[in-house]
DNA sequence: GTTACCTCAAATGG
DNA sequence: CCCATTTGAGGTAA
């Protein structure tokens, strides 16, 4: 059992030890009405009417929906039916919905998808006034348009700002973003990913007309008024696609992929049928540090409710607080987001998905600010993959790299990377990789003075966006190709970043990866693929990960025959996933991209790191990967020996393997092709659209 | 019972 | 701290 945290009523409740107080009075536990409950360990039985004290010092009003009591108590996991549909299309319920323990279907499931077809025809623009979440039009007449004209010269209205539309995309132009997947991890991703290429776009462009917008919010807006969403509808239980450890940077996301709905409020509750009785239940919370909770412990958290800080009152037993008191006596799994700081991203804060917990008990006390409040303890189900553990493992690591088992070499770089890579073996005896030498930089064929040089800015200290005087900027399209914190924006063919002949400083955030790795790597032994790469920090998408070095190749000096060579890497396959990073653009009226041309058209770099190399020849192939990689240009102009930078595909948890496209040989596909004499090996990455064989 | 609003809370995030 | 912003729940009236 774990420690447990101090509890006002001093019990040792087990989650299974059904309280006699509590099946008296299942609907209002007496020891949230009373408030004499420092005064019993136990109470005796109290009768308590299920319609109890309408008001005591601290629980409010009972709600007018409050249903008479249950008498079942015994199952652990209820039998849930669904709620009858009361309108509208039906839910888009995923079809693989093979871990929904429970089919449960919330009234808010059934909401109106918004209707390409509904639309004004004189609104050529495309842009809807505004739709509310069941895709009704919602008129505004004081926010919107004329009417708010004649309003204002009346004056006394309250001022508000008009509203600003939601663009609503025709059909065909986001047709590419509309793919399903088999595979609901695959769907989860894909929203991710559009979401994410959309944000970095609206900060990119805000960024350099020097504004300061909520690009979470908006990217959000924008999906879901696409109907851009994964596991639309409310569940109990595990989420299709999400697993334990998931890692999200904004609320929204875990708005668009169905973990969690509210896009503020901390808990997630839906009406649920038990026993032919509805009942609003807790599914979701998220524990971001922002309330007194405890949350230190791997294996339970407790939380507290919500409301009342705001107006400094004691919280009430409604909404998220009364759907948590449900829970309690329905015992249904509920989803745990927790939060880790993080001081390299923007919020300082990441949330992670930690798995499915059950409310074992429930009490209140005061606040430090004076005011009641509810505290839930929640304890993990067992038999879970970690959470919270491998965060705190990790952390110490960091702390103390010593304190890391099972070390081979605690730098295998040997000092000339940033930052010591570690190199361990938690799986067998093995003493290491084979024998290769470290280096930090490509080995070029020739001396990088004798290379074509690349042409320099002249922006003073750093190039800033928006600048359409920087050079730099114009041989990137325009666009600086890194946000203020340094993360890829979108994929392009080829990265100019400043280099030695611009006059700007080396702080100018055009040099990203010419200043080497900022992650902590750990090349680890894989269980059956021999040595691979992973991080003990999470890795948003977008960061730089590491370069590919290596000895250059010539194309016509490739010994074809030399198939031992198994740490080639080559841009001749650009991967499924790679081609997909950028879009979502179309979302904004942007053309969007074609990058299957671009494989077509990019030269050929060939680089081998059987000798010499860094972390990214132990990088594996995966069909479904998290990396990709991006060839940039910084101490030289010579395109066709770019640099081969790789950059975080996706969110990367820590302690998660990196891994990217190798692509396939012997295939027809000449985009694929390319290497006809390496053998292809039969691939080993797991993931549900592998394609068998990588080259 | 259904529909079309309206109002409000919320552990966001700059 | 201040505040703009979004979503979904829940209420109300037709």
């Amino acid at each position: 059992m774990g420690r447990h945290p101090k509890n006002p009523q001093g019990s040792n409740q087990d989650a299974l030890d059904v309280k006699p107080l509590r099946t008296l009075a299942p609907f209002f536990p007496a020891h949230l009405v009373f408030d004499n409950f420092n005064q019993s360990s136990n109470p005796p039985l109290v009768c308590i009417t299920p319609f109890g004290p309408s008001s005591g010092d601290f629980g409010s009003p009972i709600p007018s929906n409050f249903s008479p009591p249950v008498p079942s108590f015994a199952a652990a996991q209820p039998q849930v039916t669904p709620v009858k549909r009361p309108r509208g299309r039906p839910p888009k319920i995923a079809s693989n919905g093979s871990n929904g323990p429970i089919k449960a279907t919330p009234i808010s499931a059934f909401h109106t998808p918004p209707s390409f077809t509904e639309m004004d025809e004189e609104d050529e623009s495309i842009f809807v006034t505004e739709t509310s979440s069941r895709g009704r039009k919602i008129k505004r007449p004081s926010r919107l348009g004329s009417s708010s004209a004649e309003r204002s010269d009346s004056a006394k209205v309250k001022k508000v700002k008009p509203l600003k539309p939601v663009r609503k995309v025709p059909e065909n132009e986001i047709a590419a973003l509309r793919v399903s997947y088999n595979d609901p991890r695959e769907n989860v991703e894909a929203i991710m990913m559009i979401f994410d290429a959309l944000r970095r776009r609206l900060l990119q462009l805000d960024e350099s007309s020097n504004l300061n917008g909520r690009q979470d919010l908006k990217a959000g807006a924008i999906m879901l008024a696409n109907d851009l969403k994964a596991n639309a509808g409310k569940r109990i239980g595990p989420v299709p696609g999400v697993e334990v450890g998931d890692i999200f940077y904004f609320r929204m996301e875990m708005c668009i992929i169905g973990l969690h709905a509210p896009s503020m409020a901390g808990i997630d509750y839906m009406t649920a049928k038990f026993d032919n009785q509805d009942d609003p239940v807790a599914i979701c919370i998220v524990s971001s540090g922002g309330y007194e909770n405890e949350e230190d412990d791997v294996d339970f958290l407790i939380y507290t409710g919500q409301g009342g800080s705001t107006k400094n009152e004691d919280q009430k037993l409604e909404r998220g607080n009364l759907a948590l008191e449900r829970s309690l006596y329905r015992k249904n799994q509920i989803r745990v987001v927790r939060s880790a700081k993080d001081p390299n991203c923007q919020t300082g804060k990441i949330y992670y998905y930690d798995g499915l917990y059950k409310i074992q008990n429930s009490w209140k006390e005061k606040a430090k600010s004076g005011i009641n409040v509810f505290k839930y303890k929640l304890l993990r189900e067992p038999g879970q993959p970690e959470g919270l553990a491998v965060w705190k493992m990790t952390q110490k690591w960091k702390e103390n790299p010593s304190g890391r088992g099972r070390v081979i070499l605690s730098d295998l770089s040997s000092g000339t990377e940033n930052i010591p890579v570690c190199l361990v073996n938690d799986v067998d005896n093995e003493k290491g990789p084979t024998h290769f030498t470290y280096i930090t930089k490509v080995k070029y064929l020739k001396p990088i003075s004798l290379m074509k040089p690349l042409q320099g800015c002249k922006c003073q200290s750093v190039c800033l966006p928006g600048d359409i005087n920087c050079s730099c900027a114009q041989q990137n399209e325009g666009d600086l190709p890194y946000s203020s914190l340094g993360l890829l924006v979108s994929r392009k063919p080829l990265i100019a970043e400043c280099g030695s002949s611009c006059q700007c400083s080396f702080n100018c955030r055009n040099r990203v990866t010419q200043k080497g790795i900022r992650l902590h790597f750990e090349v680890f032994k894989t269980r059956d693929r021999g040595w691979g790469l992973r991080s003990w920090d999470p890795i948003r998408a977008g960061t730089f990960i590491c370069e590919y070095t290596g000895e250059l190749i010539d194309e016509v000096r490739v010994d074809m025959n030399d198939e031992e060579d198994d740490y080639i890497f080559q841009t001749a396959y650009l991967g499924e996933k790679t081609s997909r990073w950028n879009r979502g653009t179309e979302l904004l009226g942007e053309p969007s991209t074609n990058e299957s041309t671009e494989a077509q058209n990019l030269l050929p770099i060939t680089i081998t790191a059987k000798s010499m190399g860094n972390i990214a020849r132990f990088m594996n192939h995966s069909c479904s990967p998290n990396v990709l990689w991006q060839p940039v240009l910084h101490d030289h102009g010579d395109e066709g020996h770019a640099h081969i930078m790789f950059f975080a595909l996706k969110h990367i948890p820590p302690m998660t393997e990196l891994t990217y496209d190798y692509g396939v040989s012997g295939s027809n596909d000449e985009r694929i092709g390319g290497f006809g004499s390496r053998r292809a090996k039969k691939c080993l990455c797991a993931s549900p659209n592998c394609r068998g064989f990588f080259g």
